[in-house]
DNA sequence: CGATTTATTTATCGCTTGCTACAGAAAGGT
DNA sequence: ACCTTTCTGTAGCAAGCGATAAATAAATCG
């Protein structure tokens, strides 16, 4: 079964790329489709026929961002020895990854709470689950050690996972405000100060 | 000295303080003339006589926000009897700031960090420096206490203000997010299990 | 009063936005 | 060869953007 008609002139992925990387630093609102066509190398019919609408083209890079940049950490929380290992490279890991050069500071999906202004209820909806989900994953990290036996029974999971989210995201900012990678790191070996406090039993 | 002219019909504070409420809940690019102009009350070329253009009437808005919405942590912070209480003030205070009913979620200063894409570099410097001044403000606070002799003289004062800092900014994202004060308040506490970690003195 | 000053209304301006109609080009199918 | 299918470039759509020109209205000044 061979592809009819005429071959497409472009990369497919690499394009798609390109628009990430627009995305991720300017938002949806704030990239144009100029700025896209112009970027990716190609004319908008192209662009409209290969992802069917700026908005389609947007949730595509979000899947693209989740699956190879973001990605990662729902394998290395499991992988870790203990939770407080896995928080600490979770957060350890988000230092790296908000400054990395080349590539726009901080996280796109946090970012996307304020930078997907203009995008559909439906598309917004797609973005507040993509980052509920990180909490639910780090929920079930801590239960997975509750039930070891190495977490109190009575400490409040929810609310360290909720501590350690909002610390990370926190962190996205900063980032997006010029932060290094070492001061990050800082904040993050700060946030790992609260550990013996939040996980102690309850009185 | 009486006033010439043809008199204002219309209130330049109040439509100032719904001019703030538009740009704080949608950002600079993505608060349009038009939403302007309606939700002041006024016609555009009103709006452009009296304060100048859209980014001039953006970056008056911010002032306004510095000065009664945000304002009133430096005097807090100064009052609280030890910096830990004054930290603690700081972030339950900003639980109950970013999620008060009727205002938009969130500090209108640290979402500007994203939000205030496509305004030019000199209001965006104006913006940054807003932020710095907070850290500033909490260096200080931290500062007098280490004078005082209660905080030890090896701790990281400017990494403990960034840690606090990246929380505080943290909370805001998490405010646009949906999460209630409760939450935040929860936060808050988590913070502040960091604090004696933070704050024991250097190996 | 008339002259001056300022604000308001109406009706745009030039430009960019996201998007698409259309004609031509390059492949496979038969 | 010819037809079909798919992609590409040009050119342009309606709508909205930020901003303004011109005419009118309402106040003070002399």
């Amino acid at each position: 079964m061979a592809e009819r008609g005429r071959p497409r002139t472009f990369d497919r992925g690499e394009a798609l790329h390109r628009a990430m990387l627009l995305f991720w630093e300017k938002g949806y609102q704030g990239t144009s489709m100029s700025e896209l066509t112009a970027a990716m190398g190609i004319n908008a019919p192209s662009l409209y026929a290969c992802f069917g609408s700026k908005e389609a083209l947007y949730r595509e890079t979000m899947a693209l961002y989740d699956d190879y940049e973001g990605g990662g950490f729902g394998s290395a929380l499991a992988a870790a020895p203990d939770a407080r290992t896995a928080i600490e490279t979770y957060l350890m890991g988000s230092a790296k990854l908000f400054t990395r050069p080349g590539k726009p500071a901080g996280c796109m999906v946090v970012l996307s709470v304020i930078q997907a202004a203009g995008v559909s209820e439906e598309a917004a909806c797609e973005l507040r689950d993509a980052r509920a989900e990180m909490q639910r994953l780090l929920e079930a990290r801590l239960q997975a050690e509750a039930a070891k036996g190495a977490l109190p029974a009575s400490c409040d999971i929810s609310a360290i996972a909720s501590f350690y989210i909002t610390v990370q995201q926190g962190m996205s900012i900063r980032a997006r405000d010029g932060a290094t990678r070492a001061e990050l790191e800082a904040v993050a070996r700060g946030a790992m100060a609260a550990w013996t406090g939040l996980t102690r039993a309850r009185t």
